[in-house]
DNA sequence: GCCGTTTTCGGCCCGACTGTTTTCAGTCG
């Protein structure tokens, strides 16, 4: 098993973006540095190793990359630099990259700061402005010397800003798109942007209105009960924060052009870039407004985005694949996925209860579950070394198994499976012994400690946990929360080939915060051969509703029902076990 | 620098907003 130190897809795209700002404050011309953050941009999303790909000469595979950025990863990986970033940053202040990032100063600025002031890095910029020095270099006003110093109070190109979590994002946009359905059931709306994609977080939510009576409308907007202040209004929409500081883009539109409007706000920037570009060949031109046509110069407005899409010679795509990965291509072909839906997901296999962390019993949880429509449970505590008395004790194991033997018996319309959430210990053995294991109908294997092993380390543990013959799945396999905590390091391919090699399932658990396996290795996993299992891992029965948040994950990732061993019977479930 | 059912060369998505401007460049999403 050949588990090598490689360089991730992050730090290779890190260093492209980073060669791009350089070349665009060294002046180059802008095509040649969209041409690397393209490229930055796709090896970053893709789902495969890309030193990998490198080292098998088929770097150039990747949309955006070509003779030249295929070269320069060789390099990177090689000699840990790219050589034209070096000499670029003999001449240019390293500092002066982060300049770039505070709002308002675009790399033509920035140059314009560092030839004009010699302002090379944020202090000095914060001393110039301080100073009320910026006004000397030309096209700086008062103004823009006052927003530089405001940006540089809440701490601009340093951190990047917080993003709200699907979940939270979702109930206060669901629930801003019912207020104004309530307020004028005759109008159409419909959230966008990202939260319409059902992306891991959102940075603000979208609302896409078509009403008879804006004003009235506005009214209403500005009183419902998630708005805290409304911060700018006007005919074509409003601008508002909510109480938990998320803000919301309101924006209103003619029923004749609702279709084109929601497209553009529906995104993501990189669709929708794309989307134009292929049909800037075929003459037309996309914007909220419309599509105009070369050939009579005529813009058309259409009411629904199925009319757009149609307009543009494809069937609609799915907003959740609505992000430049290949979906364009697929539907101009007709080979966009039919994707699991939710109604499709026929049981749930990891759960927790009062055995464990949880708050709910067996029972409470599979009569909550059964109200769902499941067919089938995997009661799966944590096991024996989880800690803190929140695990089930070796000892107590069969008497768990016995519990769910007692409520299968007291239930009927739904199967429980006697499971456990199984610690994969440091050294890639499991902390219930084969027998034990043996008689349980469903283990799923999970590390929940000593994640500062090294990359070779961890992946070697978990690998060894795949081949493990009573594994049936591997729960959140990578570690990750979102916006909270990266990954642990990973060889993800090596663990997708073991997987698929064993028939291990993979997990793509639905807790917002996790959504683990995230899209971009769900999708590589199925491509491997891998199926995937969508777990709530809820610990209490009200959090069996977080399936939706996998779901979301799974569509992104372009899964099919096929692809998700939970949308089988039980019956073609057990077919998937190892034994 | 990348890319191709009009092209291996000559293009490269679209519009709003802002501030500093006498008509627009730069930035943002």
């Amino acid at each position: 098993m050949g588990v090598a130190q490689r360089m991730k897809n992050a730090e290779i795209a890190d260093a492209f973006d980073e060669l791009g700002i350089l070349y665009e404050l060294d002046g180059a011309v802008v095509h040649r540095v969209v041409a690397y953050r393209n490229a930055a941009k796709s090896i970053r999303e893709a789902g495969v190793s890309v030193a990998e790909m490198a080292a098998q000469g088929r770097a150039q595979e990747l949309s955006g990359v070509g003779k030249t950025i295929a070269e320069k990863i060789d390099a990177l990986i090689a000699d840990g630099e790219i050589p034209a970033a070096r000499k670029l940053k003999q001449r240019i202040p390293e500092g002066l990259v982060q300049v770039t990032r505070v709002p308002g100063l675009g790399p033509k600025r920035t140059r314009q700061l560092h030839a004009e002031l010699g302002i090379g890095s944020l202090e000095e910029l914060r001393q110039a402005a301080e100073q009320g020095r910026l006004t000397d270099a030309p096209g700086f006003g008062a103004k823009a010397q006052e927003k530089v110093l405001a940006a540089l109070a809440v701490g601009a190109g340093e951190a990047p800003t917080a993003r709200t979590l699907l979940s939270t994002a979702l109930e206060v946009g669901e629930e801003l798109v019912a207020g104004l359905r309530a307020h004028d059931p005759s109008i159409e709306v419909e959230l966008a942007g990202s939260a319409r994609r059902h992306a891991d977080s959102c940075k603000d939510l979208d609302i896409v209105v078509a009403a008879s009576d804006p004003e009235a409308l506005l009214a209403a907007f500005a009183v419902l009960d998630p708005i805290d202040e409304v911060t700018s209004t006007g005919s074509a929409g409003a601008k508002a924060v909510t109480h938990q500081g998320l803000p919301v883009d309101l924006r209103i539109v003619p029923r004749e052009s609702f279709g084109n409007l929601l497209q553009h706000f529906t995104g993501s920037g990189r669709h929708n870039e794309a989307l134009r570009k292929e049909a800037v060949r075929r003459g037309l031109h996309v914007s909220e407004y419309g599509v105009l046509d070369d050939a009579n110069g005529e813009t058309a407005a259409f009411r629904t985005e199925e009319e757009v899409y149609a307009a543009l010679g494809m069937p609609c795509i799915p907003p959740e694949l609505r992000e430049n990965r290949g979906e364009l291509e697929a539907a101009r072909k007709g080979d966009l996925p039919k994707l699991v839906r939710l109604g499709d997901i026929r049981g749930d296999l990891h759960m927790h209860t009062t055995a464990s962390d949880g708050r709910n019993t067996i029972l409470e949880m599979a009569r909550a579950a059964k109200e769902r429509g499941y067919g089938y449970i995997a009661i799966t505590d944590h096991s024996a070394s989880h800690g803190f008395g929140n695990g089930v004790a070796t000892e107590d194991l069969k008497i768990q198994i016995e519990k769910v033997a007692k409520a299968n018996a007291k239930l009927d319309g739904i199967e429980i499976l006697a499971g456990s959430e199984v610690n994969v210990l440091p050294d890639g053995s499991l902390d219930y012994a084969d027998d034990l294991l043996d008689e349980l109908d469903w283990v799923v294997a999970s590390l929940h400690t000593s994640f500062s092993q090294t990359e070779r380390e961890l992946t070697e543990r978990m690998i060894r946990a795949i081949e493990h013959p009573a594994v049936d799945a591997i729960g959140h396999p990578t570690g990750r929360l979102i916006a909270r905590r990266e990954p642990y390091p990973l060889d993800i391919d090596a663990v997708i080939e073991a997987a698929a090699r064993t028939g291990t399932l993979l997990e793509i658990n639905a807790n917002p915060n996790r959504r683990d396996l995230d899209d971009s290795y769900a999708r590589a996993a199925a491509r491997g051969g891998v199926k995937l299992v969508v777990d709530s891992d809820a610990h209490g029965a009200e959090r069996l509703g977080n399936m939706r948040f996998g779901l979301a994950t799974a569509r992104r990732a372009w899964l099919e029902k096929d692809d998700v061993a939970n949308t089988r019977t039980l019956a073609q479930l057990r077919q998937l076990r190892k034994r």
